[in-house]
DNA sequence: GACTAAACGCAACTAGATTGCAAACACGAT
DNA sequence: ATCGTGTTTGCAATCTAGTTGCGTTTAGTC
């Protein structure tokens, strides 16, 4: 892959976000810098695709991508979705624990690679 | 809320589902029986808030719905979706436990109304 | 049976995601 | 340092699922 500006600019906003970024919330401030929605977006998709950042969805119908962090603990943590206002989080302090309820033989579930909750937030 | 043919078409096509069913789904089969895109879509809708079905978003953009059951058990499940296959699971059969994890003081998230694990399925 | 608000059916519209294509560019080879 | 080639960009168009406006029809009430 190569080393070009849009693809700098944009892991570079990544790198200074807290929470995933829509592809909305980039082009807002990249857009106006010169580049363009559509490289933006494949640029996106392209780093997703090469596992430098994930693509999730947390329930709003939009795509958010947040960079891959290099310490294990990092590397997965669920996310979090305020019903109301919209907020989202990531929630690396919360620990989701998953087990088979007793009595169940088998599950379609093989693996779990996310971890998706929605409800209230603190302020709502 | 009016007992109409194709309110009643929706509720009926729902309560034969394993899973929850997307709006094409179910236009894709009521459709041909002469009832109307947007008339589903606004039943879908008005069922939802009126809290007779549950509307989901599991992370393909698309939204689906389920009847909700009267058990209390029944009531809020977790679901799961296939990452590589799509499919879409209600997941009664596992129980989902969430508990801050040591050392963290507070916690964004106030209340969990909803729980999506998304990874592999057995078949894939 | 008449009345009225709710619901329908059709068609148009929106937002975000996605793609086609010609021009510009990064980077390894010469 | 220049060249050649496969990547990437920029622009514009397209797609999909969701959503809405509006005139007509209808369920449920009086």
């Amino acid at each position: 892959m190569r080393s070009t500006a849009p693809r700098i600019s944009v892991l570079e906003r990544m790198r200074r976000a807290s929470a995933p970024l829509s592809h909305a919330e980039i082009t807002e401030e990249l857009v106006p810098l010169g580049f363009d929605r559509a490289t933006i977006y494949r640029n996106l998709v392209d780093l997703a695709e090469a596992g430098l950042v994930s693509r999730v969805e947390l329930g709003d119908h939009v795509w958010r991508y947040e960079v891959r962090g290099t310490e294990s603990r990092e590397r997965e943590h669920p996310h979090f979705v305020c019903n109301d206002c919209g907020t989202v989080a990531c929630l690396p302090a919360v620990s989701v624990d998953i087990r088979p309820a007793p009595g169940s033989r088998h599950s379609v579930v093989a693996e779990v690679s996310d971890v998706v909750l929605k409800g209230l937030c603190e302020s709502c």
